[in-house]
DNA sequence: GGGTTATGTAGGAATGGTTACTATTACGAA
DNA sequence: TTCGTAATAGTAACCATTCCTACATAACCC
């Protein structure tokens, strides 16, 4: 469990801003878990704590938390943004079935940069790496699944949000 | 300059579809350009040869055609998503500044997986890779502007053809 | 061919995540 | 305390994408 006591100013690389009651909540929040919520998944759990925080306020606060390092912004494709609370270089995994994400504990390997560094006239400077593959539920589904004998009907698309 | 001429139909792996002037319009243009065009990118070209166009047309045969293997459906996170001609798996380079994106000239290298076949413990069916960096142009640019002091520019979603 | 069904189309409305706007409130320095 | 600014709640606007509907066209079958 993760709690933020001080309430110091918090600094980007040129402004500077308050650590409000909101900011606060929704810091501590993303501290909390390791689920990688989106937005709204944030909107919800500070909602419990905060009722009449806004949809907007936590949009505006991620945006400036992630400006001061506290938090890190995933653009892993799909639908929806999502927030990371661990703000250290890592990959991810994604589950191709039930759109879990976690991380995969390996740091950042910059060895790939300098590996494409002349395949291309690009200056390269940075990269994003995403696994994809069955989370461990997803991998006993799909086990149960392929075990029972006789002929199954259709491959199901996946809901994959 | 690629040109498409027979109109037999396509085969996705569970439905037939016809080949359609639209369709086969969309998928010319598409196999025109290295741009990787956004869908109304691909709009607006297809709307020179084909006027009455509607965008939602465009949307869904670029989602038909994606199912058939004939072009590939790129996410790379970012608002909007783009198009791909070339259906060979390989990296993509974007750059930073400008949003350009061009294509790596080096094959997926499946060794990625492997290497993190054990660090999580989902079953790794696959990745996503995708350099980031400074194209050409932007280099250029970059280099010049840090002889004289320049002004922020604003982030802008690229508008790049 | 003529009738019927499946498939595709244009156009526009709906959706859903995100951002922008506005009036109001909270904070911090003087 | 007072003034100026930052942050907030609530709501509207935005924009890429998907869905819906009436109509058109091709394929199929007799």
């Amino acid at each position: 469990m993760v709690t933020i006591t001080n309430k110091e100013p918090l600094l980007s690389h040129n402004r500077k801003f308050r650590m409000t009651r909101q900011r606060q909540v929704i810091l501590e929040e993303i501290k909390k878990v390791r689920t990688h919520p989106t937005a709204d998944q944030l909107y919800e759990m500070a909602r419990r704590r905060l009722p009449h925080i806004s949809l907007g306020t936590v949009y505006r606060n991620l945006e400036i938390l992630s400006e001061c390092g506290m938090v890190q912004k995933l653009d892993l494709g799909g639908a929806q943004r999502r927030f990371d609370g661990n703000t250290k270089k890592h990959y991810h995994v994604h589950c191709t079935r039930c759109g879990r994400v976690d991380d995969v504990p390996i740091e950042a390997v910059v060895k790939i940069q300098t590996t494409f560094q002349g395949a291309s006239n690009y200056k390269i400077t940075g990269h994003k790496l995403e696994l994809l593959g069955l989370c461990p539920q997803c991998k006993k589904a799909k086990k149960a699944l392929t075990k029972r004998p006789g002929r199954r009907a259709g491959r199901k698309s996946n809901s994959h949000p």
